[in-house]
DNA sequence: ACAAAAGTGTTTTAGGTACACCCATGT
DNA sequence: ACATGGGTGTACCTAAAACACTTTTGT
């Protein structure tokens, strides 16, 4: 069904993004809420930001622009996670197969997708208000539109890899304020594996000097209060040199 | 310039492949010769092996076919590295920008490469002249035509990745019988730094009992023959379970 | 005999794990 | 007082590194 004069795959590309947030004890995924009216019935479900590039545009500038139309968010780092052929995917390629360009029926959407990551603050959660995104934790998502699941998986795994070779990456989704704890559990969530409170603890101490601490402790507990430390980015860039 | 009538990019998607040997002494990497005539000259240059791909091609699917078409490869295993965007590339989208459907312009052409590892014994080498491809050693690699020399380190970085996670994708690129300083040799390169020759001998025979030594010898050496050994491929899958 | 690289053995070091135990806080 | 998790100290185990030394081969 399709007019063009040439064998090759004509192709709309769009970008999704798997962005990661950390509430201090859950790793989280921010989704949007869409619906779809078809007919009588409101079809609700939840989806990643992401939408089909433009002309002159370059895949990293349509993400950035794409997450910040949809979410406030001016996000600082991209990082590719894969790219997914329009063929055998589900919906999302038929859904937009409508789009026509002179005649010219495009032959699929090929999605690129991008991993980042955000501190959630009282400014986040004001564009979270204002745009309606919803956070969710990334253990025990509901299945969700399109690829999505796998996208999120995929994403997960990058994060996972990231952060092996850049710790920076898991101190830009803590609060500017954590403690020890809270980053374990982080990690823990991000390698899927537990990690020995005390030897954690030393660990990060010992061997992570950007990591510093405050003269601040954690209230209402119920148990020890944990001392609030800090990421210093100058430290670490220094170490890394 | 273009001529359709949504806002969206309107692209071909192109696969290129990065594609690695290893002759038991460097690691390499396949490129095929190339010429263009512009008037009166020729200008001779070396290209990974890619192409557009087709309607109703998913990505893998592409890169499989393309590969087979110009090398005669029948490639098992192709891991995605990374997708690059038409903006601000180089020659390659300009020189393909001709491609026309129906009138539309294309956007552009965006790229996705891919790694994949041979092994270079007899069949391959028949195969190598009968399509004319070329082993080129991945140091001190010549300025290659578009941005292939960002995909091959780009390839290189991945496979060093991939062969920490999976150390059988190395073996899938050493010859059938090979010796411990070869393997060592390999990995050298692929992690970029030095080995302890010892240390790496104990350290296979120790933790890796899939490789298992044979009763044969390098000879011609100038010094003590090394043994050759073989990768146990059921040994290795079962110990990864 | 000698050079040169294969291969072995020994020692040291660093990092991870296990776990006992003390500390601080809210109920 | 007690439960709960924060945080410290100690012992142990394993893997990596350093390096001395022996073995084998071609010239």
């Amino acid at each position: 069904m399709s007019a063009a004069n040439t064998p090759y795959a004509v192709n709309h590309i769009s970008v999704d993004s798997v962005i990661f947030g950390y509430d201090g004890r859950k790793l989280m995924v921010l989704l949007l809420p869409e619906q779809v009216r078809m007919g009588r019935e409101v079809f609700r479900f939840r989806k990643l930001p992401g939408d089909l590039i433009l002309r002159e545009e370059d895949l990293e500038e349509a993400v950035h622009r794409i997450v910040r139309d949809l979410t406030g968010i001016d996000v600082l780092k991209m990082i590719q996670i894969k790219t997914y052929g329009s063929k055998g995917r589900t919906s999302e390629t038929d859904m937009r197969w409508l789009l026509q360009n002179n005649g010219v029926t495009i032959d699929g959407i090929v999605t690129t997708s991008y991993l980042s990551v955000v501190k959630i603050n009282r400014q986040l959660e004001s564009l979270r208000k204002k745009f309606g995104f919803e956070w969710t934790p990334v253990q025990g998502i509901e299945q969700l539109a399109f690829d999505h699941n796998r996208l999120i998986e995929d994403g997960l795994a990058l994060l996972k890899n990231v952060s092996d070779a850049t710790p920076e990456i898991l101190f830009d989704l803590l609060p500017r304020k954590f403690t020890i704890p809270q980053y374990r559990l982080l990690c823990e969530q991000v390698h899927r594996r537990h990690y020995d409170p005390g030897n954690f603890q030393k660990k990060v101490l010992g061997k992570m000097p950007y990591v510093l601490p405050l003269e601040e402790f954690e209230t209402g507990t119920g148990h020890r209060a944990a001392r609030y430390h800090r990421f210093d980015k100058t430290a670490y860039k220094r170490l890394r040199k």
